[in-house]
DNA sequence: AATGGGACCTGCGCGC
DNA sequence: TGCGCGCAGGTCCCAT
């Protein structure tokens, strides 16, 4: 599900919401989404610790604990929090398919809600986060890099540039939707070798890339389907997307139909009129 | 090296 | 109404 600006999104939601608070119980399901350690040891190893802070890591959630190590969560396609003042019942976990949920020291409650179970939930008992070996192998982020450091990436790959964007090994951060969206905004078509690109193109996704992010973010996302932030409200940057999802629609720059086709099994939309 | 297909899951919308 | 199919913000694994 979420992308760049949803994760972030949820991470300053958590920021403002669980900051500083002491977990004191842990309630869970389904025991496929905790992926290291062994359930009992996350279990264990979260309860009686604090959350002293929340950081974004691509699309991962990161949390540190106090006295000791990371919990990291990563939603895949829809995993998400939500923040709660009441503990979950029932009919509440069932209707929004909670899986996890952890009860705080002054009574408020964060559930993580799952509806396909793709997402991996961690416990990392590592004084630094650069020992966890995964995370070492993730790109750079998107609004923290030079355009420099982009070019330097993207040069003699290979790939078609929408799934060069979306390899997490290069630049993190970027989906399904985000990389189509870029792509128009650039005007480049999504299947031109990322490494061809003249320089004049790879600047336009790059600096159209952190644009549209940041206009992302500050609209709290892009909620089609399932997303939510962790109040449970929608993001509003579906009203801004141009191609995405507008297959025979016309394109809002030249009027040419938009397109829908498959790139590396993922849907991909684009305008082959001002995208050539 | 890069790509395609399938797997992991659940639920929704569509056409018949 | 009911049913089957295609599709969904991600990633991983295998075959070619």
């Amino acid at each position: 599900m979420p992308e760049l600006p949803e994760v972030e999104t949820m991470v300053r939601g958590l920021l403002s919401r669980v900051k500083g608070k002491q977990i004191t119980d842990l309630w869970a399901d389904e025991k496929k989404l905790i992926h290291h350690p062994s359930f009992r040891l996350f279990k264990e190893s979260l309860i009686g610790q604090q959350i002293t802070n929340i950081e974004r890591r691509g699309k991962i959630i990161i949390f540190h604990l106090q006295p000791k190590g990371f919990w990291l969560a990563h939603p895949k396609m829809t995993g998400h929090f939500l923040f709660l003042e009441s503990k979950p019942d029932d009919d509440f976990i069932k209707e929004k398919s909670v899986h996890l949920s952890l009860s705080f020291s002054d009574k408020t409650f964060l559930a993580w809600s799952d509806q396909r179970k793709f997402s991996r939930l961690e416990y990392w008992s590592v004084d630094d986060i650069a020992q966890i070996p995964w995370l070492r192998q993730l790109g750079l982020e998107p609004l923290k890099m030079s355009f420099a450091e982009f070019n330097q990436l993207i040069e003699g790959r290979r790939q078609r540039i929408k799934s060069w964007l979306m390899d997490q090994r290069f630049i993190v951060g970027v989906g399904n939707i985000y990389a189509s969206e870029v792509l128009w905004l650039a005007q480049v078509n999504p299947e031109r070798p990322a490494g061809d690109l003249s320089s004049n193109e790879r600047k336009k996704i790059f600096q159209g890339l952190q644009k549209m992010f940041k206009k992302a973010i500050i609209k709290k996302g892009t909620s089609l389907l399932e997303y939510r932030d962790i109040e449970d409200q929608k993001g509003e940057y579906a009203n801004y997307l141009q191609v995405y999802g507008r297959k025979g629609q016309p394109c809002p720059r030249c009027q040419g139909e938009i397109v829908r086709k498959m790139i590396g099994s993922r849907s991909t939309y684009y305008c082959p009129q001002c995208q050539p």
